[in-house]
DNA sequence: TGACATCCAATGCGCGTGCATGTAAGTTTC
DNA sequence: GAAACTTACATGCACGCGCATTGGATGTCA
C-alpha cells in the first residue's frame, strides 16, 4: 500500500456506495411499480432465465442459485416461496437426491421475466454509464 | 448507448454487487465483533468524527447527518437512539430551532470511534485494492 | 446393519430498514 | 395574530434479511 492509498480506498468506497444505493433502490421500485418483482425476486428469475437459455423452462437446483447470489440460504428460501405464491416458479423435486428441489419458470414466470428485464437494463444503463453519474441522488423512493 | 454496453452494463454492475456485499459484509463482522458497532452506527461516528476535525465533542444536525448517509430519516433515528443508550453519542436541543437536535460524540464515543477507524480502514484496503480482488467471497459470516 | 457425520431446504426468531403517520416547532399569508 | 403550511424528529407497522435450529435424505465406516 503506497502513499495515498487510504484517500483512494476511501473514495473508491464512497463512489461504491452511492453507485449501489442509487442504482439498488430504484431497481427495487421501478421492478416493484412495474412488474411487482422485488429486486431478489428478479435476480431468481434472471438465473432461472440464463440457465436455460431463451427457450421454456429454466431449471436450476436451489444450492446452485445459492451460489451465483449475495442471499442466504434462508432468504433464498423464501424469495422462492414469494415467487412460488405468485404462480412464478415451481420447486420440483429432484429424483436422483430428494434433499435437493429444482426450480422451474413457469410459462407466467417466464413472461414476468421477459417484461421486467429491459426495466432492469434500463436502470443499469442509466446508473452505470459514465456521463451522467453525477452527484448524490436524493432519497430511496 | 453504443453496441456492447448491455454487456458492459451488466458486468459492472455485477462487479458493483461483489464488491459492495463482500466489503459490507465483513465491514458488519468486523467492527461489531471488536468493537460492538453497526455498520450504520459506525457511520453516524464517522462524520460526527469529521465534522469537527480530530479535536474533542464533534457536533451536527441530524439533517446534516441523514443528508450525508443512505439511511432514511427514521433508520437515523434509531440508529443514533442505539448509540445514545450506548453512551456514545448525545442529544443536544438547538436553541434557535428548538425541533432540531444536535448530535455530540462522548468522550467515549470518541475513543471507541478511533478504536474502530483501523478495522474499517483495514478492511476497505483489503477489498478496495486491486491486486486481490478476486473470486466470491464464501458467504457473509 | 447400525451409528454417526454431512448435506439440503424450511422455519422460529430477532433485528434493522423504509414508509406512513404523529407531534411539536417554525414559517408564511392574510 | 390566527390559520394553513412546512420542517425536524420520533414511532407504529410490515417486511426482508441473517443466524441458529430442525427434520429429513445421503453418505460413510465399522
Amino acid at each position: 500500500m503506497e502513499a495515498g492509498s487510504d484517500v483512494d480506498v476511501c473514495a473508491k468506497w464512497s463512489e461504491t456506495l452511492r453507485v449501489y444505493h442509487n442504482t439498488s433502490c430504484e431497481l427495487e421500485n421501478e421492478l416493484q411499480s412495474r412488474h411487482e418483482l422485488g429486486l431478489s425476486e428478479f435476480e431468481v428469475l434472471l438465473i432461472l432465465g440464463r440457465t436455460c437459455g431463451d427457450q421454456a423452462g429454466g431449471k436450476a437446483k436451489m444450492k446452485d442459485i445459492e451460489a451465483e447470489m449475495y442471499l442466504s440460504q434462508s432468504a433464498l428460501s423464501r424469495t422462492v416461496t414469494r415467487l412460488e405464491k405468485a404462480g412464478l416458479v415451481t420447486r420440483a423435486a429432484c429424483d436422483f437426491d430428494r434433499r435437493a428441489n429444482f426450480l422451474m419458470l413457469t410459462p407466467s414466470g417466464r413472461e414476468r421475466f421477459e417484461a421486467a428485464k429491459p426495466t432492469h437494463r434500463a436502470v443499469l444503463v442509466k446508473h452505470l454509464t459514465d456521463p451522467g453519474s453525477s452527484k448524490r441522488a436524493e432519497a430511496c423512493s
